[in-house]
DNA sequence: GTTGAGCGTT
């Protein structure tokens, strides 16, 4: 009963999907189940998670059998707290299949379930797995590497549970996020003097970082031009012979390192 | 320990 997900998709055939959004990363669907559950009947409630770390992904997906309940639910259960967070409910714009949905009700199923073999298209190359990974890598891209500081964001967070309903997200902000992309990597060849911190005249090793440490081990090692990228010399509390032995990976910390 | 725009699985 309190195993969605786990089953896989029960009956897609008849049923509105619900998106749900904004919800906490430790909602779960039973969380969720009871909640829809109130509002109409329920036929699945699936919540996307991360495939290497198993996180929730923020956003959950309810089934709902009938559509005025589902409207119900959207109208009742959107814009409600939940765990502390403020929830989106609306309905799904793609299937699970990335097919085109109206109101949560799939228009063209993935299969005509009319006795067709699946094979009838020879499906020229499998893009599923690989979009399925671009586009979760590029979520994680961007969430990883926010903009925003943290004492803003902190303060955001608090502020927006004063601001009730107000969700400061653009549409048009995502567009210049995307295209920002291509901005953020012509900022990075010339945004040399804005940032002094790793000055590329320093020899002729390159100015992003060293991908193989042990490309030039002994030049690269050289206690002389480790002394002076590192600019922290300390002779006197480390030899030389020592430092010759502790050829490892792993003191190579580099301040210019993202 | 963290995250916050978006669209899904055995």
């Amino acid at each position: 009963m309190s195993h969605f997900g786990r089953a896989g998709p029960p009956d897609i055939r008849d049923t509105y999907s619900l998106l749900v959004l904004n919800i906490t990363f430790r909602t779960t669907a039973d969380d969720l189940f009871p909640l829809f559950d109130k509002y109409g009947k329920v036929v699945d409630v699936f919540i996307p998670r991360d495939r290497r770390t198993g996180d929730s992904r923020g956003f959950a997906f309810v089934r709902y059998k009938y559509a005025d309940e589902a409207q119900k639910a959207v109208d009742k259960l959107d814009g409600r707290v939940v765990d502390g967070r403020e929830i989106m409910v609306q309905f799904a714009k793609y299937g699970p299949d990335a097919e085109r949905i109206h109101k949560g009700r799939i228009l063209e199923p993935v299969e005509k379930l009319k006795g067709r073999s699946r094979s009838r298209s020879p499906r020229p190359s499998s893009r599923h797995r690989d979009d399925y990974r671009d586009r979760d890598y590029r979520r994680r891209n961007r969430s990883r590497s926010r903009d925003r500081s943290d004492h803003e964001r902190h303060r955001g967070r608090d502020r927006d549970r004063y601001r009730s309903r107000s969700r400061s997200k653009s549409p048009d902000y995502r567009r210049e996020r995307r295209r920002g992309r291509y901005d953020d990597d012509d900022k990075d060849r010339s945004r040399s003097p804005k940032r002094s911190v790793s000055p590329p005249a320093r020899g002729s090793v390159s100015p992003r970082k060293s991908l193989s440490p042990r490309r030039t081990p002994s030049r690269s090692r050289s206690p002389v031009a480790r002394a002076e990228k590192e600019r922290s010399p300390t002779p006197k509390s480390v030899s030389p012979r020592g430092r010759s032995e502790s050829r490892s990976p792993s003191p190579q910390r580099s301040d210019a390192d993202e």
